[in-house]
DNA sequence: CGCGACGTTGATTTGCCTCAACGATTGTGG
DNA sequence: CCACAATCGTTGAGGCAAATCAACGTCGCG
């Protein structure tokens, strides 16, 4: 079993007693999905953490029209669930589906939360993961709000370089907000004038 | 000093010893604000947290062209800070002003962040608030992403009613990402065919 | 090879914005 | 207490950004 990138990510925030982490570890387990296998069905239970040690999934939420809207990528390094299922005890809102084949990290929603009731260090560790993620995701809903469709882009692509060479167009163009074919005259757009200026906000 | 609200809250997640009760609150102070004020200015430091005992206040980034962007609103109960700032300790993204004459309780983030390190159980509490409002965040950008200008207006008032009717239109609008034009129109056409099916999220 | 997924391009439509004008309401100073 | 300004909400005409629909080239894969 391979948790050493998780720990070493844990140990970012956090120092965990040795006894702690083996604990931890205790509680752990590996799960591997091939290119295109589901991680977690919309409406199913989707209380489990889970720590990317490989790969790379993608989180979206299917309307009412049955189109999809990514949400959320992950790659190495990452944490991903449906956190809104994890939070309110509820069925999952979003699928998570792997991009390439995957290796993850498991540790179920109960599990997790007891051992942070003993662990205060851990406590810790999530609560400055969140407040990150929050402000993240404050500056990405600004963005959403404020910028044009090809500064969206123009923004992603400045800051997330590795995405945008590794995920497929569509599922770009879904995150940000728009359709494949607008997508496309935005990214040669982009692409031409490539003096593009650095955005404003990093 | 009345901290009587801001401590029960901190309550209904964790628990702290009397002494450390008081420790924290010797860290409090009360900061009243008068309509229209200003509680933080985009560029100026925003290292501070705030818990509202009374009143009403809006979160707004301008962007490039000078048009206004609300983010948030916080009323009775609810926590008001520029996260952004806080969390990466660089300038407030975004401006905060009252909307009516407010109450506030204040706390600096550094001396947030010493009172964390000691206690866990505060940890605790913003590990748990923290993930609440990702996971309520991540709703509502599923929700901007896959929702009509309509859809968003209906949902906002089944979900906030009370907001719905304490603040001005034309916030009410930008925070929802669209004029006050355009918000009209959607307005009386919502509450015209007011046999409006609930949405499918709440 | 042939099928299906993906990316590309263009014609048309539409949701929402812009601009402008006009009541209604609130606030303010004389 | 009234007059006037300022702000807010309302409505309509015209315009633009982005969606929709459809057709076609290309690539990877069974």
């Amino acid at each position: 079993m391979d948790f050493e990138r998780f720990l070493s990510t844990i140990r970012r925030h956090a120092q965990l007693s040795e006894s702690e982490e083996t604990r931890l570890c205790s509680l752990l387990s590996i799960k591997t999905l091939k290119r295109k296998e589901l991680l977690v069905r919309a409406g199913d239970d989707g209380r489990h953490e889970y720590f990317v040690n490989k790969g790379c999934l993608r989180t979206y939420y299917i309307d009412e029209k049955g189109v999809e809207h990514n949400t959320y990528f992950a790659i190495e390094g990452y944490w991903v669930s449906d956190i809104y299922s994890r939070t309110f005890n509820a069925p999952a809102l979003c699928n998570i589906v792997a991009l390439e084949d995957c290796e993850l990290v498991h540790i179920s929603n109960m599990a997790l939360e007891c051992f942070l009731k003993d662990v205060p260090g851990l406590e810790r560790f999530f609560r400055i993961s969140y407040q990150n993620s929050l402000a993240t995701v404050h500056l990405k809903q600004i963005q959403l709000l404020s910028m044009s469709g090809c500064e969206r882009y123009n923004y992603f692509r400045a800051k997330y370089p590795e995405l945008d060479m590794r995920i497929p167009q569509k599922h770009i163009a879904s995150y940000l907000g728009f359709t494949p074919e607008f997508f496309n005259t935005v990214r040669s757009k982009a692409i031409r004038d490539n003096s593009s200026k650095t955005p404003r906000l990093l």
